[in-house]
Formats: C-alpha cells, structure tokens, sequence
DNA sequence: CAGCATCCATTCAGATACTG
DNA sequence: CAGTATCTGAATGGATGCTG
C-alpha cells in the first residue's frame, strides 16, 4: 500500500469503517446542508490545501502555492478565503513590508482533514480496482 | 445530532478517526490519481446518487430521478455513466418494451458509500461552527 | 510579497426536442 | 421508459497587468 498523508495509526483506526451497514433515513433539510458543505470542501483545491498546511503546519502564501502543483494564484487566493470564511483556516497577516501572511489550520480544519481520512484510504486501496473497471468499460462501448 | 445515512454502529465506529496525528509524505503520482479520484466521486451527484441506491438497494432510472431533488435528466445519465464507468454502480438492461433498466451499487460502490461515512459525520457534528464562522466572517467583512 | 481587477477561453449544466 | 442530440446562458478558471 502506498503512503498517505496520515500517520500509521490513524491510518488503521479509519479502517474500521470499512464494513458498513444498510443506513437510516436522513432529514432532508439537514442532507441539504450537509451536501453543500461537503460538495465545497470536496472541491479540488480545498483539499489539496487541507493536505499541505495538515502536513507543513504552517504556510505563507507563497509557499503554499508553490506547494500546491499546479494551483493559480487566483484560485488560491478565492479558495483560501473560502476555507477561511468557513471557520478551517487561520490567516494571520503581519504588519511588515514587504508584507507576510501566514495560512494554518483551525482545529475544524484538522479535524476535517482527519475525517477525510477514510475517502483517502478507500482511493487508494482501491485505485487498481477502478482502473481496471475503466478500462473493461471503455473496452465494452468501444465495440 | 441529527440522523445520517449510517447504522448507528458505524457512525461510532467512524468515530474514532476524529483525532488524528500528523501526517506522512506521499508519493506524489498516486497523491494526483487519488486526488482525481476523489474529486470525481466528491462531486455533487455522485454523492447523492450514492446515498439513494446505499439506502433502495436497487432502482430504476425514473425512481432514482424521482428521489435525487433538483437533478437533470442529463445529469442523471452522464453521473450514472461515469459511476458505472468506475465500477460502482450496475446497470442492468431489462429486454421488454417499455424498457426498464435497474441500477445498484456494486460492492466497490457500497465500500466508498461507507468510506464517506465519516465526512457525512463531521459535517453534522460541525454545521453550527461552519454556519457561526460564515457569520462572524461576513460581519467582519462587510465593516 | 500578497493580492485584486480584468479579460477571455473553456466547461458545465439546464431546457428542449426527438427516438428505439 | 430510458435515453440521445443540440442549443444556449452561466459559471469556472487561467493569463495578464497593476498596487500597497
């Protein structure tokens, strides 16, 4: 198994819930609620900035975009403010110049990461299963 | 707390991974197909769609449209195609006029229906501070 | 350095019409 | 019933230039 951005422990820990069982209902204006917040925190880049400040502790803004591979300065900038407005990230400017502002997460950032946990073990223990299922797709309809 | 997709026995279980230590490296090749992964499945129909089928077991298409609020024909289609794609869901064409086709989550579909288990749980349990840091950054910002 | 403002190409997603 | 095909407005996101 490849190595993921959590230690070992909490790795194994986030195992156990592997086995699920058929579920309850929901209310749906909590779904609602629910959904939207998830569909923001799943987005790309949210989670690729999740993952660099829960491993760096703490970022400038340039370093975490040289970090984040790929990441505009445009995007970073919107999806910093984002995660600030919902209360994950902790933005700290000093009043120096050339200026200096530091990026790190709150504890309900953190504990998002740690609940994103389980979605990274699953992608990566079963990356080789979804592969090969695209494959068999594409071989299928391309006939 | 409000109720979720979940048995109870499995929210608790997810439980356990709410604190977490800090992470590891990862090997940047499988850190972007995980994330592409993830961004897929993170996304917005995705998701819903995989709660119906964990919660029905089995559904045809207008059913499934039926449940999934505000969701598109066209949406419907293309997220079941990419999900079937994937391999976590089944389609199963019944040969009869009208046509009847039945959707359900294969087991790799079920196994990241429960992987999500614990983002559903934190985004329950941390609505209120989401909501709360919206306000108080809004209140700031709008000074 | 950290960022805002603007422009522009691409993508996305809804509405509509049609079909085996 | 379960789609496919097409059109179009809306949203996304990158590139560029400018500033305290």
């Amino acid at each position: 198994m490849s190595r993921l951005p959590f230690s070992a422990e909490a790795v194994e820990r986030a195992h156990r819930i592997a086995a699920l069982e058929p579920p309850a209902e929901v209310d749906p204006r909590v779904e609602a609620l629910v959904t939207q917040l998830i569909g923001r925190v799943a987005d790309k880049w949210t989670m690729l900035i999740l993952e660099e400040l829960t491993e760096a502790g703490e970022l400038r803004f340039t370093r975490l975009s040289a970090r984040v591979p790929g990441i505009s300065q445009k995007m970073l900038t919107q999806t910093l403010r984002q995660m600030e407005r919902d209360g994950l990230v902790l933005r700290t400017v000093h009043a120096v110049v050339p200026p200096c502002v530091d990026y790190r997460l709150t504890d309900l950032g953190s504990s998002l990461s740690a609940a994103f946990c389980g979605v990274w073990i699953w992608a990566d223990q079963h990356l080789d299963r979804v592969e090969a299922a695209r494959q068999a797709f594409d071989a299928r309809s391309g006939r």
